[in-house]
RNA sequence: CGGGACGUAGCGCAGGCCGGUAGCGCACCAGGCUGGGGGUCUGGGGGUCGCAAGUUCGAAUCUUGUCGUCCCGACCA
């Protein structure tokens, strides 16, 4: 197979595809829109769960875990929340096959094995979640309960793209109950926070917190928070979803408590989930037309040793070394991997750890070996030069930090660059098609002017920036007075 | 569900108008020379040409039907 790129300049949408497949990531399936995530794609997302989880735990979350099924009754619950899934769900009506009569072999649903009443697949689990908690909650003395689950859920979607949208997908969803409202919007900017730092310092992307404006709210929530992405296209993506859902899933679901009063009321709540998207958009913020580029803190693999030798004896010299400069790293807690398989030649595995944006490779041969180095190449600059053997595993536990730093930066000033203010809607709409980012513009802070302005142009209001400048300007559409800038683009 | 394209070896494709032994590249298997940026030589294995019917002495090729995939829209809390 070929695993050469395609050139990203002709069609970003296949340089991606192709991407995603060739550096072992995940491919297409046998289901339509779904997807499989391969070992190296998986160790990714392992990484990242790991470091999330930590992070859940030490804002006092634990997980738990719910069922697949959502009974419809309970589905359709919260009226909102049930509308905004409907176009998209996976219905279980059969619970049993049975053999075709009519054609030998086959299996057809045995109509005898109909369910009373159907079963959705979990779009969300909000609702499984809320039947569930009603039964555990009576007293301020049960909150607050603050839940996360790792799972997976089905949003039929017309349209799929690997990792961005897929008809299935892994995620965490977290799912708070308290007894005061302040409390529940602390926990969903706790949160909120908690996928910046994360996404950030760990995924190397740097983020817009912010709120989303009604339109684009979560179907059953008060308020949606956000974090977006700039991809290196130019285009958003949606990293992160942070809601303050209110008292409406209480409501919905009757789960009140009594506080130290004796009062009776319904719990406060908030909902937040990331997903494997997360994966799509460090594939986009990083990645150049060699391969990926994966921040040192996440990566599978984060040094990559290629012996060069000419015959078994010289093989053997370099294992030896190989081995020790390995536990050096390893004892430093460094995850290296060394590639001395006879299946493919040097330059060949020089390209495959490129595409598979392995942050540091080293390359060592008899020659370096009798002048005590080795070849460093770093991934995310390209460069290369020897190293002395001594000390070289504190050298590379510094690089590193260095790598996922300039990373960072370099996708900090990317998005510095393709962020934008605009005051006409000449120069929006010019913007969009020649220099696609950000746009910073007012807005008159209707939903109609928003539902034409995406209409127009494609682009939509990805957030409100939180702690935005309170500035007096008039709306990029309608010219109607405004009291700030919020974030257009167009999104993933 | 509308508009377009495509189903031929594991992957990527040619052949199709003009019907006549099933092809190419990569991958795979065996062996050799090799080895510091995707090497090379020799030999080999692998395909009911998506499925079904029709036309024909003969269909990957023509006709009709059907299933499926991808792209562009619509859709995407």
């Amino acid at each position: 197979m070929s695993k050469e790129l395609t050139t990203r300049r002709e069609d970003y949408s296949q340089w991606y595809n192709d991407l995603v497949i060739k550096s072992g990531l995940a491919d297409y399936s046998a289901v339509r829109g779904c997807m499989v995530i391969k070992p190296y794609g998986y160790a990714l997302w392992e990484n990242m769960q790991a470091q999330l989880d930590k992070m859940f735990k030490e804002t006092g979350h634990v997980n738990a875990y719910f069922p697949l099924f959502v009974p419809k009754s309970l589905f359709e619950a919260e009226e909102k929340n049930a509308e905004g899934f409907a176009k998209e769900c996976a219905v279980v009506t059969h619970y049993r096959l049975k053999s075709d009569p009519e054609n030998k072999g086959k299996l057809i649903v045995d109509p005898e094995a109909k369910l009373e009443e159907e079963l959705i697949i979990r779009p969300t689990s909000e609702a499984i979640i809320w039947h569930t908690y009603k039964g555990w909650i009576q007293s301020y003395r049960d909150l607050p309960l603050l839940i996360n689950q790792w799972a997976n859920v089905v949003r039929w979607e017309m349209r799929t793209r690997l990792f961005l949208r897929t008809a299935e997908f892994l995620w965490q969803e977290g799912h708070t109950a308290h007894a005061t409202k302040q409390e529940a919007v602390d926990e969903t900017l706790t949160i909120l926070d908690v996928y910046a730092t994360f996404v950030e310092e760990w995924m190397a992307v740097p983020v817009v917190k912010g709120l989303k404006t009604p339109n684009e709210r979560f179907a059953g929530a008060e308020e949606t928070y956000c974090i977006e992405a700039l991809m290196q296209d130019g285009k958003a993506l949606q990293a992160g979803t942070s809601h303050f859902l209110g008292q409406n899933f209480a409501k919905a679901f009757d789960v009140k408590f009594s506080d130290k009063e004796n009062k009776l009321d319904y719990v406060w709540a908030s909902s937040w989930g990331v997903s494997t998207r997360l994966i799509g958009a460090l594939i986009m913020a990083h990645s150049d037309d060699q391969g990926l580029i994966l921040p040192p803190k996440i990566a599978p693999v984060q040094v990559v040793i290629i012996p060069i030798y000419k015959g078994e004896e010289s093989k053997l010299v370099i294992d030896t070394k190989a081995k020790e400069i390995i536990e050096n790293l390893k004892v430093l807690g460094i995850r290296v991997k060394y590639d001395n398989s006879d299946n493919a030649r040097p330059g060949w595995k020089f390209a495959e750890y490129e595409l598979k944006g392995v942050p540091i490779r080293l390359a060592m041969g008899l020659r370096d070996m009798e002048n005590n180095v080795v070849e460093l190449a770093r991934r995310d600059i390209k460069e290369k030069k020897s190293v002395s053997l001594d000390d070289l595993a504190d050298y590379i536990k510094n690089l590193l930090d260095e790598i996922q730093q300039n990373i960072y930066n370099r996708a900090l000033s990317s998005r510095t660059e393709k962020t934008t203010k605009a005051d006409t809607w000449a120069e929006f709409l010019k913007l969009l098609d020649e220099k696609p980012g950000f746009i910073s513009a007012h807005w008159d802070g209707t939903a109609e002017t928003e539902e034409k302005i995406k209409q127009e142009s494609k682009a939509t209001i990805r957030c409100i920036p939180i702690n935005n400048l309170m500035e007096q300007g008039s709306c990029i559409f309608t010219g109607n007075p405004s009291t700030q800038r919020v974030l257009f683009a167009r999104a993933y």
